[in-house]
DNA sequence: AAATAAGTGGGGAAAAGTGGTGAAGAAATA
DNA sequence: TATTTCTTCACCACTTTTCCCCACTTATTT
């Protein structure tokens, strides 16, 4: 097959972060397939997790390690509680790419970030990480992201 | 997936961290069926213990030979008091893993962490080791570390 | 418009979780 | 000391859930 850029963007930084939005259903069994041109960095296996502002966040393995080693040294030095480790590690969970490029996302992570069974929702590159959100929820913030940006010019 | 961890000094095994949530049925004899993901690092004996906020630590037996040689230089420092050092060791249990992929739960250890028989409890990783909670406890404990990962409104 | 790749849904096989039963060992009593 | 009783542990079997594979639909490219 031939390299995909989705919706225009470069394809150089595609390579190496993760960018575009990209629409998803997410069926009955909360499998989501993930956008064809994330998968290569993702696979055979990533990490989910909970992220800021009530979305899911997608690792790869090194920066799921990265970050759970940055949290245990801000346990250790105070900077962090442990209960927010407890709460990354319990909200975090390894899942495996299928044959079709689908993950499963646990219900207390569609909890988390409001997602439904059968329903759509927005899987959207965050640069060093993927995110799944909640479609009205996404537009929301992304909105008050475009309202920063204009406003911070006046 | 999980390697084997190094021998010598790492605080933390490199490539076994534990994630996630599970939750399990604590059966009339204190049994508890371990989360298969877990397994592979736990066997075939790990050791349980009192962990902190009242919840009970399944260590491996790498994990607990380094949490008992800190316990040992800090009681030598001063930093630990022997009464410490003897209450973590007396409620230290080396435990097998039956073919089920079962372990046995002491009524001492069940009890400091709250867990009665015949009901459910909350198996979570924890990043180095794997804790054992009364689920209330531990949606509390878990909720407090979100709503300050989470932080912003809304 | 055809062909190819991506996304979606469902069914079957395998594994995980749970409860129960029986055997073996320890303790207690006569 | 022998017998009984209680406890503990290991094995066995059932139920439920999960995962994997196959097939269909939709979208995109040439």
């Amino acid at each position: 097959m031939g390299k995909q850029a989705p919706q225009g963007f470069a394809r150089v930084a595609e390579d190496t972060l993760f960018v575009g939005v990209h629409d998803r259903q997410l069926d009955p069994k909360g499998r989501l397939a993930l956008p064809a041109s994330f998968r290569p960095r993702l696979e055979p296996r990533c990490f989910l997790s909970i992220g800021r502002d009530k979305c899911v966040d997608i690792l790869t393995a090194e920066a799921f390690e990265a970050a759970a080693r940055e949290s245990m040294d801000k346990v250790r030095n105070g900077e962090m509680s442990l209960n927010q480790q407890r709460a990354q590690a319990s909200n975090t969970f390894e899942v495996a790419i299928d044959a079709q490029g689908r993950i499963n996302i646990e219900e207390k992570l569609r909890e988390y970030a409001g997602l439904t069974l059968n329903s759509r929702v927005v899987v959207s590159g965050s640069f060093d990480r993927v995110e799944i959100w909640e479609p009205e929820r996404h537009e929301r913030v992304v909105l008050m992201g475009i309202e920063q940006i204009a406003g911070s010019g006046e």
